[in-house]
DNA sequence: TACTTATGATTAGTCGGCTAACTATAAGAG
DNA sequence: CTCTTATAGTTAGCCGACTAATCATAAGTA
């Protein structure tokens, strides 16, 4: 099914600020800054993301161990992986052994540690990464192009005023 | 294993920036306020969506299926309900499965359409919603609470200027 | 040294997304 | 009225995320 994207999430969220609405003690204008927060973050999760995952079959999870792998040429084990690209090691397992299956990177034993494993990009990986991230760094310049650089400045620091201790 | 979430995608999100500034032509202040976002993004995915999660196994996903399920007490098409909650009718189906397992939903066939079938929430859903959205909201509050209604209205404007077209 | 504990990686099972292919029924066109 | 096309829902199979359990090896301790 060909879901509109660029209309996608308003019905969604629509629902949540209707219901917010209808019950006086709630905070509304709190609701509809979740709302356009949520709503600009899977319109950027769409222009950024998903034209990378339809191109190059490439999730922003494989993007990001991707990343971490092509500054690792040396090989790292898995488990720093994972903490690194901050996901658990069951899934780097998973993703490795895709990525390994696909040619994009090795694993081999860790001659110093019986139990570990190292992991680095094949060729093709690294010649994947040089393909596909002038686009992306294309894409994000875009992304924000409307906006000055004070406003860039200002819309960090609002960001950073969310609290989420 | 139990990630450090309050500190979890810093790392990460470190990796897409040191690399930005190594390559001249990169638009660094872009990549770093796209940093920012993604940053804010998942921590609010913590705070709001992984602790309705673990405390009631409800993912951001069901949540709004449910909303919508409350807004509609006589029922409504699993494709009305795939439309209004932006995801495919394969992910709806697979949900309803899941939700009718739980009891917190019912289906039966739609008597004006021989291949349509009609979903409501049972009382079970309705009661577990009515104890989850209080909190919910407060949640949300919360997390705005250091932001004026100017700020507020700033950061709104800010983020529809990001470009998604 | 032997036992216990910690660590690295994997596996099984769950969930929520997706696409593609399928079945059944409704609606429209000739 | 029949044939074609569109629509509703399901199924199979993939991906990336998770937890919990398991296995092997390292490291620390009595």
């Amino acid at each position: 099914m060909a879901l509109r994207y660029t209309i996608r999430d308003l019905p969604r969220r629509e629902g949540l600020r209707r219901f917010a609405e209808q019950i006086p003690e709630v905070d509304v204008s709190a609701v509809e800054l979740l709302v356009q927060f949520l709503q600009t973050s899977s319109d950027i999760q769409y222009t950024i993301f998903d034209i990378l995952e339809r191109k190059y079959k490439l999730s922003e999870g494989k993007l990001v161990v991707m990343i971490i792998l092509y500054h690792e040429p040396e090989g790292i084990a898995p488990s720093k992986l994972a903490e690194k690209a901050c996901v658990t090691r069951a899934t780097i397992s998973a993703m490795l052994h895709r990525m390994v299956r696909d040619k994009l990177a090795w694993v081999v034993c860790d001659s110093t540690d019986g139990r570990g494993k190292l992991v680095a990009l094949t060729e093709r990986g690294r010649s994947l990464m040089d393909e596909i991230l002038p686009g992306h760094f294309l894409r994000t310049a875009q992304l924000m192009k409307n906006l000055t650089e004070e406003e860039r400045h200002t819309l960090i620091g609002l960001l950073k005023k969310i609290d989420v201790s």
